[in-house]
DNA sequence: TCTTAATGTTACAGAAATATTACAAATTAA
DNA sequence: TTAATTTGTAATATTTCTGTAACATTAAGA
């Protein structure tokens, strides 16, 4: 994680909440209390995504943003508005006005962490880590291949979800509950032995002879990744 | 043990203990008196569980547990929630309205705390301590991995939760009657000779050649690990 | 030493959990 | 639309685990 990071925001405890958590992941952050002054260190700063609030002392958010698109070195810089509460209309606004994403305060720094990747990833694929990779298997998010050992493995969309869970946390068991919870939309009810197919069928895409068993059972307790 | 831990309760007698007992654990706590203000302070405070009680002055639990699952930044939040006793419809209600778990007052706070740590263990590892040792046994609860001298060993699921069970108070002499209540599922009726024999395979598993038995056996009281 | 109660050991049948297979319905691509 | 792929489930096969009973051994007191 290399890239920068720059705030627009004017209570300076969360710049500094922020801040503090996105330097540790290894961002570079820089930021501004108000909408003119931001707007000017921003353009110096040359950031890779810009968290903007919507209430600003002098600015509102809109019209940072409209500044930003307007500008050629910029229009197409990714921008993440910060919403109060309640402000449910204008987050549409806001995303008409060419906002990436949106999140309402109070929020959790993994949320807004997981909100900035994905925009990232979307935008400058090189400054997120997009591959999950364990020992000699390779999961490349962006361009959405799977390889082990060098060749490509094809999956279909269950399984590759399946695997990119796998890999977020290998080794870990989790159980069938917390793999339908995840892996599976929100809401859809499928049996619970309906994942040991999609983990049989996983298995076999990714076996390769000669090569170690990748997935475990944990006979009692559910699959782990090893 | 890092994790923050919020407390709604109407009983300002049971928070005093509870805080009291949990801080001295390591966690962070904070608490309130009432569902609406507690909602609040609860969404500034980013807690990784919730204790909840069932009757509350102005909200009752469940709803307070419904407007906590309609937010998006704490949709996920683990909660526990503390029943009368005799609430035992009830109970099912509040599992039903997604609850983690529940327990029924009057509670010991050592019951408490494996609950907390359990449900812990499932939504965020990394506050719980994850691994128990003693000696040179090694078991993870993660990775449901036992090892001795380094060495990996094959448990099934009955051996590892007994020796689970032995490794959270080494030393300790277990009655036979202890050991089912605890390590078999509630309501089941296993003669208590079975124990006989599954201590018999843990033994034969754990054991290794030149290595002191681990598994002291007390006459006419029970087993314990050593 | 004998007796007895408690624990150790073994083998095995049934139970429980997982693996595998096949197939129809649903979804997506062509 | 048709063809191809993907999905979930049910049925069946296989593996592993469990509890019990029967018999063996041990410890300790008389």
């Amino acid at each position: 994680m290399k890239g920068k990071i720059f705030i627009i925001e004017d209570e300076a405890s969360i710049i500094q909440l922020v801040q503090l958590n996105l330097e540790k992941e290894g961002f570079i952050v820089a930021s501004s209390l108000n909408g003119n002054e931001g707007l000017k260190e921003l353009k110096k700063f040359e950031p890779n995504l810009l968290l903007l609030d919507w209430m600003l002392p002098d600015l509102s958010g809109i019209d940072v943003c409209k500044n930003i698109r307007k500008d050629n070195n910029f229009k197409n810089l990714p921008i993440i508005m910060l919403t109060a509460k309640g402000e449910e209309e204008d987050k549409i606004k806001g995303l008409e006005s060419g906002v990436d994403d949106y999140i309402t305060k109070p929020f959790s720094f993994n949320e807004l962490s997981a909100r900035i990747k994905a925009v990232l990833r979307r935008s400058d694929p090189n400054i997120v880590a997009n591959d999950l990779i364990f020992e000699d298997l390779k999961l490349d998010r962006i361009e959405k291949r799977v390889f082990r050992d060098e060749k490509e493995i094809q999956l279909g969309p269950t399984e590759f979800r399946l695997l990119e869970f796998f890999l977020t946390n290998p080794k870990r068991v989790y159980s069938r509950d917390q793999i339908l919870e995840t892996v599976w939309p929100n809401n859809v009810n499928v049996e619970s032995r309906t994942i040991d197919v999609h983990i049989r069928r996983l298995r076999q895409s990714i076996n390769i002879k000669d090569k170690k068993e990748l997935i475990r059972t944990v006979r009692s307790s559910g699959y782990s990744l090893v």
